[in-house]
Order: C-alpha cells, then structure tokens, then sequence
DNA sequence: CATGAATGAGGATTCATTCAT
DNA sequence: AATGAATGAATCCTCATTCAT
C-alpha cells in the first residue's frame, strides 16, 4: 500500500520536476510516509524511476503486442495502432517526456543520470516499440498497399509525430479528441499533404 | 576572448553533460579561465547557456527568415527549408537535445531550472521558427499545391520528424547525407506512404 | 536456539566488520531470523556486542583465574599464562580487535558509540585480566625469581606483545605455532635480547 | 590558513571521536569555516584523514631516518629510538588509536572505510617505521650485542610495547618522563624481567 | 578585468529502533 | 515468541554564487 503510494507521489513529482529536480523529500511528503520507507521499497531513486517506467508501460507493451499480431488489413492497423500509442502517451505524457530526456545519452555516457545498464533497459523497451511500427509497415510493403522506403526511419518519424503531438498539448485524453487526432496523423502520413 | 572560449567550452560541457550535470568548474577548467570570470561576463550558469543558444541560433534565424521571404515554388520551398533545418540541427544536435529538455515544461511552471521569463524567451524563438513552416505550408494551400489542413499541426509534425531524425542519428554532417535526407522527408511529408 | 543463531551471526558480523560497519541486517541476514527478534533478546545493538564479549571471554576468565591459582614456579606459570592468553586471542582475534577499538577512548566520553557504564564493564575486565599477570610477576619478584619493576608497566607490556603477535597474525591456531610463540615470547620477556 | 585551521580542528574532532563518529559539520563548527572550504582542500573526509596523518609523521619519519643512519653503538641507538617513538606517538597518541583501528583490515576487505588503495598507503607507513627498528636490531646481531632471534618479531614485538604505554597513558608529554620510560623499555626489552 | 578562496543551502542515502500483528 | 514494515535522525558531499584582492 505504502509502496503504491510512493509510486503514485513519484509519478507526480518526476512528471513536474523532471528526474533531477524530483527530491526523495518531496515524493515522501506527497506519498505521506517515511524516507526510509522508499528505501525499503526501491534501492534508489533511479530505480524508483525506473519500476515507475516499467509499471506505467506493461498495459501498453501488451497492447501493442496483442495489436501487432492480430491478422489485418496493413492500412487500419497502422490506424489502431497510431491510436493506442495516443492513448498511451495522452496518459503518460509527463513521464515519458523526462524518460526521454535522460535516454537522450545515447552517444555520451555522462550525459544523464542514470547508469549504462539502466538506460540500456531502456533503450530496449523503446527498440522494441519502434520495432512494432517497423514491422507493420514492412508488411504492408510485403503486401504492396505501402510504397518501399526506409521501414526504420520512417517508424521513427511516425513515431516522432505522434510523440510531439501529445507533448504539444494538440492531443487530450477525450477519446474522440484521440480519435480525431489519430486520423489525421495517419492521414498525412499515409497521403501526405500534396494537393491531388 | 575570454568571453569566447567561455562560450565554446560552455557549449562542449552542456552539449556532453546536458544542463544540469554540467558544471561551472568543468566549463572554467576547459576555458583555462577563472570562476570569476564567468560571471563576469554572464549573469548566472542559467543565463550563459541562454546566451549560447541565442549565438548558435543567430545565424540560422537569418537564413530561415531569407528562405521564407523568397519567391519560390510551395514544394521546392519546403524541400529547401527541410535542409536548412538538418544542416542546423545537426550542427547543434547535442546542445538542442539539451535545452528541448529543459523546455519540456511547457505547461508546469516547476519543471525546469530556468525562470519563466527565460523560458518564455525560447519558447519564442520555437513558435518563431515553427512558425516560418506554418507560412509555407498555409502559402502552399492558398495556391492550391497544397492539400487543405490544420497548418500549425502539420509544421509541428514536419518539424518532429526533422530533429528525430538528426537526434537518432540517420543523419550526419556530410552534405550529401544532408541532401539524402532532406529529400526522403519531404517525399513522404509531401506524398505519403501509401502506394499508388 | 534464535538467540545462539543471533550471538554466531553476530560474532561473524561483527569480527568482519566492525562495530560501527556492522548492521542489523546483515546479522539477522545470517542468523536467518526477523530484525524484531533480535530485539527481543538484545535490548540494542550495543547490549548484543556486549554479551557476545562476556559470553566469549567467560571460559577463558575462568581458565585464567584457575591457573593464577595454582602453585607453581613462577617461571613457569608465566609461560604458562601467555598460552593461555595467546590461545584465547588467537581464537578471537577479530572480535577483540574491534572491541579494543570501541574501548580506545580511556579518556575521552565521546570517543566511542558505547555508553560510559557499558565501557566500564569491559574495562573492568581488561583491569582483571592484566590484573592477573601482576600478581604472578608481583609473586615471582617476591620469591626473588623476578627482579623488582614495575609490575603494573611490565604486565601491560607483556600484554601488548601477546596481542599484537595474534593481530599481526604471527600466530595462527595451531597447537605447535601457539606453543613456539609462547615460548618466544616468554624468552625475550625473562631474559631480554641482549647476548651474553 | 584555512587550511591549517582545518586541519587543526580535524586532528582534535578525529583523535576524539575516532574516524566514524567524527562529522564534517563538527569539523567546520571547529575550525570556523564552511562545509565547502574543507571539500575545496580535501576531496573527502578520508583524504583529510590521510593528510592529517601524512603531516604529522613526516617530521617522525625524517627523524627516525636520521637516527638510522648514525654510527652508532647499537645498545645506545635502540634507546634513542625508543626514545624517538616516545616523543611522537605521546604527541598523537590519539590520532594515531584512530589510525591503528582503521588499519586493522589487513586481511578483511570490509573492516575499515578506507579504500584498499589508502590503506595500502598507510601500511607502507608503518611497514616501514617498524622496519627501521628490524634493521637496528640486526646490526646488533651481526656485532654480537645482541643474541640472534626473529627480528621481525621482536621489532613488532617492541613496537607494541611502546604504542602500548602511550595508550594507555603510562607517559607524559614531560621530557622526563619520556626519558624515563624510555630506559624502563629498553631495560626490560633488553635484559628481561628475569633476576640474577 | 581576472581571479579563486570561501560559502552553505540542498539532496541522496543509511540504519538502529519501534510496534502492530 | 517471532516478525518485518515503517520510520526519521544523521551524515557526506555537490556546486552555483559571491567578493576581496
């Protein structure tokens, strides 16, 4: 109990103030319990950082997943999945804004706080999501209903606009405004924005 | 010219370090200046970095307001603007990365070291020059090259895809990988995926 | 019987570590029982050092006052007495060790985490233990086998060397090694390293 | 200055509380300073200890250098060094209980605070005080004054006599009862307790 | 102008002890 | 009797900033 609690207070606190900013004082103020107490529960800040992450997302991963393998025509799964990843950072996006900024080390090891093997587990939960992208788009190629292209790169940039959508503030977490906002981003991409 | 070598050691330690990790003493040992110094001729660590980015950026804003003004194809004009971005951003790749993140708080006043006024000031710089994309595409509607939609969306969502793809590192300093580049990204901006 | 498990845990702990560097929960890690419990049957971490020490030296007190008893040369019963002292440390060294540190403040309140009255008591015992070699040395100069000294000064020189030997792992716990080191040391003591 | 004032007050806080229990913020409050100043000296609280120590031996160390190097009868040079170890270790006796305590680790990794590197250090110090005494003692042996035994061993040995009767405060800082101890020391090292 | 010694507020972490079950 | 979750006082260290020279 105590420990969702400090989840919870963690959450808010590491969403407004960033990784650096966050102080154990203000997270345990918030979560109404003991300092020690945090330590009983997580070996460190970064690694209460880090289970905050990896709870936030487990919905999500298997979402995706769960999407990815359903048999479906390439074009309305690139739709639903555009819409889960919505969803998902709609609800997380303060989080994850200061997950990506302390992943950003992804040349300079000093560049962040926290520990090569942690952000290695990190890189790897977002290899593996990009990846998904990846790989529908790649089967709509296989399928001839996408043009051949650079599958990686263009998963990161839907990625990319996707993400700046939410971090924007265009995108709240009403479901039509996600829906709408699914369909135009799928749109663009899918269409682009020439006139025809 | 203490002023300068301030500046460019400055720039290595936030660009490697990011804001809050880099340190005055680092800055001070690789200008081969004294700590004095430094607040000699900048106010604070927070309006040293300010005048960093202000300088690097200068020359940029220039070219990017010359490229706008232009008179000049809708479609040529964005593939043109595209570039002067990368050839921007991947020059300043590291130290953007930085001051993206200690922008993030677009919404929470707590979330960065950097007092609202300042903020306010970059924010600024980015809905101007966001804003120079917006002018091109809404040009493009009215002359009919470009397919009606939401503008301001659409220039965040080019501008995204733009530095992910330079902070994931498709992209290198070559002028030809540049040009590559800056090519594959309005392709698809401009046409989509979908095959025809 | 989780008492026992403590007081072994403890020793091990405790002879590894240091006082200070030892914790709770390493004991009762080892001992593989509750923190609480240890409570139970020690009133603090101090109380627990303490009964280690007393229940550890009892045997060898006993010894050492029955020895003192007995009615031998006193040549002999020195050489004598230094076994036993050598076997006992040799057994217990890294204990003693550490409590010798935790009584270094003879003088000084503060100097160590022990309580005036608890530091008391051990020191009693170290009074009772050089105590012992006083009398014999004071009872040799008596019987005129001892030339008259300083018997409190002698016995406590006589002490250092035997402890240091055992710190310095000159001694190691066989019975041979004890009983040369013994006698090596009752050589130099009786009759000084001068040739003649 | 500062610095010295550090140090001053780093020798009393340590010499009285022992390493541990000594704080940083008793430091300063003694030394008059800030907590910043002493971290501008010295990179931690362990580099102050071990600069501490390093200032107060060197004088010992160059003197008990000297008085190995004289020609000299070797009977007379073992009381002038006696003598020498004396004067010092009645002069920082307290410190130098801290010192020893710490140094205990010599064969667990874990027993002290101090990195294997600086302990390392600390024993180098001490190997090498004591084998200042060896080599005396061997001269000896080698012109017949002194009957052949370990000398390793009985240089420990005769080390811990005289640290002993520092500690437990047989000696005085007076001249005289520093010379006095001395010739007590020397007389039964060198001709026992034995009558004859 | 240039310097760098001095400062102290702030923050992560440890660990002995308590107490309700 | 046994347990272990909860606690918070205590402590080392960092680093932006000041100011006298």
């Amino acid at each position: 109990m105590k420990r969702q609690q400090i989840l919870d207070a963690a959450y808010t606190v590491f969403s407004h103030k960033g990784y650096h900013r966050a102080t154990v004082d203000e997270i345990i103020a918030m979560a109404d319990t003991g300092k020690g107490t945090v330590y009983n529960y997580f070996a460190s800040k970064e690694q209460l950082f880090y289970t905050l992450v990896k709870e936030r997302s487990a919905k999500f991963e298997t979402e995706l997943n769960r999407l990815a393998g359903l048999d479906e025509v390439p074009l309305i799964k690139i739709k639903k999945v555009i819409k889960v990843f919505l969803e998902f950072y709609v609800a997380n996006a303060d989080l994850w804004r200061v997950l990506m900024h302390e992943m950003r080390g992804l040349g300079h090891e000093e560049s962040t706080n926290f520990t090569a093997a942690q952000r290695e587990k990190y890189r790897e939960r977002f290899v593996h999501t990009i990846g998904v992208l990846e790989t529908i788009l790649q089967a709509g190629i296989e399928q001839g209903a996408i043009r051949p292209c650079d599958v990686h790169k263009a998963a990161h940039g839907l990625f990319s606009v996707i993400v700046m959508m939410v971090f924007q503030g265009f995108v709240d977490a009403q479901a039509d405004s996600i829906e709408a906002n699914a369909n135009n981003i799928a749109d663009i991409f899918l269409y682009g924005v020439v006139a025809r």
